[in-house]
DNA sequence: AATAATTTTTAGACAAATCTAAAAATTAAT
DNA sequence: ATTAATTTTTAGATTTGTCTAAAAATTATT
């Protein structure tokens, strides 16, 4: 059974954002693929029917084990081809996103097992973000900002960006030190502010600019 | 005005059928692209609308100059994607059509203008097919199989690929010979054979057979 | 808790590209 | 030159993905 170009871009759009937030809405959908939330109901009956998706009524929706496989196939494809635009033609790295979004696409697994070889097989894109390799798996970067992890996720602060004395203040203050263990527990999609437990005790929230600032080793779960 | 991938899949497969007869068919179109006849009837009206094809009900058609320019892009991209997989990808010639036919509906002039030039600006495809430049101009083999040439176009007998004594009688009973100018006629479709004016006077058949081991330079009409 | 605001879904319509079956036009054959 | 066969077109239906407007469900507010 095969998926549409229109499927693909639903599956990799509710993929990103369930990386955020757990479930997935409506409107959030058809917000950022620029579209009426009348259509994105129509497609989520065509993707649960396709067993891709968690879904009922009125209720928030996301991606099961099989639509996740499925974003990420895409995903990979996405970033292979952002690699081999960058690397290979030369474009600029803020050039290349409208070219990829009709490259991933395309289908045909021995093209992009081809194109992985040839580009010696690159774990990261040229944005840094992880390519997930032919399985499924994503590569773990060593060290991430906490802007990057997802909720639920864990790390290790391993960092801090700055030397600032106002900024050591308020990490003295949250209790945040190197080496604290740290998982979100929510994001704020409105200042981009992140709930998280500090060392399986404290919760802390913090701000979208402080999170630019820490580093974090991220644990397996 | 954007044309879509039906759409472009129907004006190659016109273009490529109008190098060989000079009006082309519902039904060719339609066995070609696997399609019934009133599908592309349908098509047509859209393609006339869009001032891409001359075409008259009942009368057959063909493109017209927008369509042939919109016809060579298509090719363009075909080819260099086809030279793509085979030479860097290390793809075998024989692997590379169906993923070349989803390649050329890539939209973004930047992209082909990149890739042509990692490829070294090739003049020919794995193939041997000709390559049309960014305007449309098909580069010309200094010598070609005379199967290759269209209706209509002229060459000069420059090579033949047998010494046999047996063809040799043959080219001498069909007063074709080395210089000789020919001009292609007409291609019967049933047996691949070609009518043929030897030196702008005498008319003769020229077998498939024969065909394929007689090479040209052609001449610009 | 009742009402207001928001979100989500349904209902009905539309455009693109396709189909089948039947009608119209052209071409071939007796 | 009629009739038969073939080709092409029309008519009407279908699927996919989309839309708007209205109804239903949920969430927020007073």
């Amino acid at each position: 059974m095969s998926i549409s170009v229109a499927e693909e871009n639903y599956i990799k759009t509710i993929y990103q954002l369930q990386m955020h937030e757990d479930l997935v809405s409506t409107n959030a959908v058809a917000a950022a693929l620029q579209t009426s939330a009348a259509s994105v109901t129509d497609m989520l009956k065509k993707l649960k029917l396709k067993k891709l998706l968690v879904y009922e009524k009125y209720k928030g929706f996301k991606l099961n084990q099989q639509g996740i496989q499925t974003a990420l196939g895409i995903i990979r494809k996405h970033r292979l081809w952002e690699t081999f635009l960058v690397n290979t033609l030369q474009f600029k790295w803020d050039e290349v996103h409208e070219v990829a979004e009709q490259l991933e696409h395309i289908q045909s697994a021995q093209l992009i097992q081809h194109l992985d070889q040839f580009l010696g097989n690159p774990q990261f894109d040229p944005h840094g973000d992880p390519i997930p390799d032919a399985a499924g798996k994503i590569p773990i970067r060593e060290q991430i900002n906490l802007t990057q992890l997802p909720v639920h996720a864990m790390g290790k602060i391993s960092a801090v960006g700055s030397q600032s004395s106002d900024m050591l203040a308020l990490l003295r203050h949250k209790q945040i030190e190197l080496g604290a263990t740290i998982k979100v527990e929510q994001i704020f999609a409105f200042d981009e502010s992140i709930d998280v437990t500090i060392n399986q005790a404290t919760l802390v929230n913090i701000s979208a600019k402080l999170a630019k600032h820490l580093y974090v080793k991220t644990i397996a779960l």
